[in-house]
DNA sequence: CGCCCATTTGAGTTTAATCAAAAAACGTGG
DNA sequence: CCACGTTTTTTGATTAAACTCAAATGGGCG
């Protein structure tokens, strides 16, 4: 199995092959979850740190009057918040998308290889803060940018975020998100993310049948999307660090 | 000086008067900025973590053409990301709302502290994951909430942190935002931030000028809002901690 | 085959944006 | 303390983007 996550972090830093056996290791207690099901939901006590291993999951905050937005997308190799168990109540669900496989790290396990482990550490920080700077990106995406821009920039987003993560087949990835769960991340309706798909297909931006994304023009989907992927801090940006490692 | 950050983080644990001595101590290198100034600019070097000491600030992204996002506000007490440093470049901005005062944080001074006092690290880390809540809420407000509840939203969400800072008074605060500063955070346009100011003035949610807000009754104000204060975390969520400090 | 879910399309409405300009508030120097 | 320039707030008229409601079509799967 390859462990999307340690993919994942090399864009940040080089990792021994020990660093590697360790992170191997955090795959202890894996659960499955079936599509539709809620994996954490609101109010539970978080106990341990969610390790992504396959299948796609989504956060979301609902509305008391049933409104709902989808925060954040999760795929292998994501990891939820570093101390999620520090805080006493979840303020948000997690639900699978996909059949979804996890691995459930017990706080003290990430506690002591934190301890121990001082580029692994560095190295999920930076996931950290990628994964914040993913949130504030979002913002900007809900705030700013018109629908079919909002749609081009989450392609872009999860396009490039799947191909760090060894996740993609040239310019095509798998892409199991409904138009609902789009309108849901993208602060739309459904029906308004039906016609601006049909607007991104005539225009030649995407392919996107059966659960399969295909990007012919990255470069003109960003453009579309005004992406700019520095935001996802993929360009080994612990190089700079390595003196210390 | 009362240092705004320990009468927040003890709404989430304990500390010891040694904990709020390390925490005064972090208060070394103050900075001053003009108001309307860059504190950091995208694409500069972060070097250190900054403490915001005095003073209002906005972390904003701009895309190319112009349109401008607000994603978030900084008020006294605040602390900008634990380990930015880690980032090569930064990919957003920083700016002065009033004339800010702040403590720059060396890197090595903060790895100190979260290798010795570990009921302070843990604090911190609960500022971190409360901020990173702060961000998934927002994105709620701009992708499912109507312009009125967006800006009620905001209203209750700043008016409750900056009362666990202890910065009100009665049911007053000072908000120093213009309404071009509302627009940029709600993800709307000043005139339409001032058509529903007008309305929520002539409602009695909200008493707003001469930079300073008064709360009539803040239930009203939550409801108008949709206002659930659950991400916040401030009902001393590190108790169920506090066995193993 | 038939059911369920997801997608697609149409018609009409609403919210918020745009464009333009006036009024008010603020700050600063004389 | 007032005059003046600047910024912020306010208002009006019009337009555009996205929503709502409703129904039909298509796909996947047991």
């Amino acid at each position: 199995m390859p462990h999307h996550l340690i993919r994942k972090l090399e864009h940040f830093t080089r990792l021994s092959d020990d660093d590697k056996a360790v992170l191997l290791g955090l795959t202890r207690k894996v659960r499955l979850f079936e599509a539709g099901t809620d994996i954490i939901q609101e109010g539970a006590s978080p106990e341990h740190v969610n390790l992504f291993l396959d299948g796609w999951a989504s956060r979301y905050k609902q509305l008391e009057d049933g409104r709902r937005q989808i925060v954040s997308f999760f795929v292998p190799g994501d990891l939820c918040d570093l101390h999620i168990f520090i805080l006493r109540e979840m303020d948000h669900a997690i639900a699978a998308i996909t059949p979804v496989r996890l691995a459930q790290i017990p706080r003290e396990v990430l506690l002591d290889l934190m301890d121990r482990h001082p580029r692994i550490t560095r190295a999920l920080w930076w996931e950290t803060l990628v994964n914040a700077a993913i949130q504030r990106e979002w913002t900007v995406n809900l705030g700013r940018r018109t629908a079919l821009e909002r749609l081009a920039h989450l392609f872009c987003e999860l396009f490039i975020r799947l191909r760090a993560t060894g996740l993609t087949d040239g310019n095509t990835c798998a892409f199991p998100i409904t138009q609902l769960d789009l309108a849901d991340a993208t602060g739309l309706t459904s029906v308004h993310v039906n016609r601006t798909l049909k607007e991104m297909r005539a225009s030649g931006l995407i392919i996107l049948k059966g659960r399969q994304l295909t990007v012919p023009d990255l470069a003109a989907l960003r453009k579309a999307g005004l992406f700019n992927p520095n935001y996802l801090h993929l360009e080994r940006d612990g190089a700079h660090l390595s003196a210390n490692a």
